[in-house]
DNA sequence: CATTGTGAAGCGTTTCACAGCC
DNA sequence: GGCTGTGAAACGCTTCACAATG
């Protein structure tokens, strides 16, 4: 059996699959599935065999030739990778629609995340509850960091507010911030920052579709339904066989 | 003045940066800015200057030497390339918490993606109304995707259910899907998929947390914040100066 | 002469292809 | 024989550096 701590540095491309490959095996566990070849993996997640092979091998090398890998081992080696062999709990600032969307989502807490606390600027919002936890003002925010020893901050302000929200996550000392707001932040370059822009990803799909429009002089719109091939999702590439 | 029509195929690391671009170019054109240089813009978008150049070059040479690019114009130049000359309505599958922050969220439709349909399969959520949209029954999904011309759907449903809905959104004739569960679809490849998936980012981020604890022993909460540095948002990286 | 547009170099990621091993 | 682990090739994206030019 292989030895211990953080190896190599890991590419950001493999770091960003293997939460992927993680919640597959542990779905595959959960059914008594004991071993998965790489094929197999492949498959599962809309990737292919040398990808998951290379990927895995940044672990170490945890597989058995001629069989494949032990799953629950695997998703043992995965989770300690990534930092999920504690819970990282995170601090929801917003608690408009979307901030109690997310606190609402009991799969916050459940994957490892689980809510501190939720702060908001607007006093009537103070004192409601969200998904059992109650919303507090933004002032006590860095109390709750400190308490709670929060690392990771969500902004889930309207745009306006976002930058002032991702200067007091900082202040507070929070080290990573996922930001919904459709802004570039501005902080440090030691704060970890990830985005999720709906509008970005819609506007990426538009794009797709007017070529497709424009690629199909008329009708473009879906007409018989391909067979529904393997899976394509992740990036939506061409999944060559 | 250059030509016309779709050029060059245009690489997806640009697609994916364009509507950053324009977000900020429409800020700018807000507050009567006339001129941007590719400094200025990367800036703001934070990025590097050759990067906003390679970017904007793929559009045609729009740009002015000695003096920078004419913001309308290149407003109009994106949302051509990006196919956001006009509206693409979409239809959200699930009225759950997620479908109703979605729906309620007016930004959908501002920015030139209206909600043309919300459908559940649960009969006790037909009939209620969702920032202005009354939720109609999976079963009618083809009926909306073919009047309202719907090519973008979106997947706000449970886990479970999500490839089901993927596979009636393929069979209404949706060409392109945003979705939220963490699965990976199973779709014909010619369908476009992208993916946002929370437990995903945050675990990203918790890997870099946990580096981030192993890297300096004791204490790696952050104590005295550095500056506010310059935009590094977007992904994250350092941004050279 | 400031700033664009772009070949070419550099770098990270993906894929290939096969040696190594169970 | 089957499947992993991995050098090496191929590819795509980023950055450099400078010629082109309004």
């Amino acid at each position: 059996m292989p030895s211990d701590r953080p190896r190599r540095r890991i590419p950001e491309a493999t770091v960003a699959r293997l939460p992927v490959y993680l919640r597959i095996l542990a779905e595959q566990a959960d059914e008594q599935v004991e071993s998965i070849s790489s094929d197999r993996l492949a498959e599962l997640a809309g990737v292919n065999a040398a990808k998951v092979r290379k990927d895995l091998s940044y672990l170490g090398s945890y597989g058995t030739r001629g069989v494949g890998y032990e799953v629950p081992y695997l998703v043992y080696q995965i989770r300690r990778e990534l930092g999920l062999t504690h819970d990282w709990p995170v601090v929801i600032v917003g608690a408009g629609n979307l901030g109690q969307a997310l606190a609402g989502y009991g799969g916050f807490g459940e994957r490892g995340f689980p809510v501190a606390g939720i702060v908001d600027v607007d006093p009537a919002k103070v004192g409601t509850v969200l998904g059992g936890v109650r919303v507090r003002h933004i002032d006590e925010l860095s109390q709750i960091v400190q308490s709670k020893r929060v690392n990771i901050g969500v902004i889930a302000t309207p745009t306006a507010s976002a930058q002032d929200a991702a200067e007091r996550l900082v202040r507070a000392g929070v080290t990573s911030i996922l930001n919904f707001a459709p802004v570039v932040l501005s902080v440090p370059r030691s704060i970890e920052v990830r985005k999720v822009d709906l509008a970005v990803e819609l506007q990426i799909l538009s794009y797709h579709e007017q070529r497709r429009a424009s690629a199909s002089p008329l009708r473009p719109v879906a007409g018989g339904l391909g067979p529904l091939g393997g899976p394509s999702g992740t990036s939506g590439r061409t999944a060559s066989a």
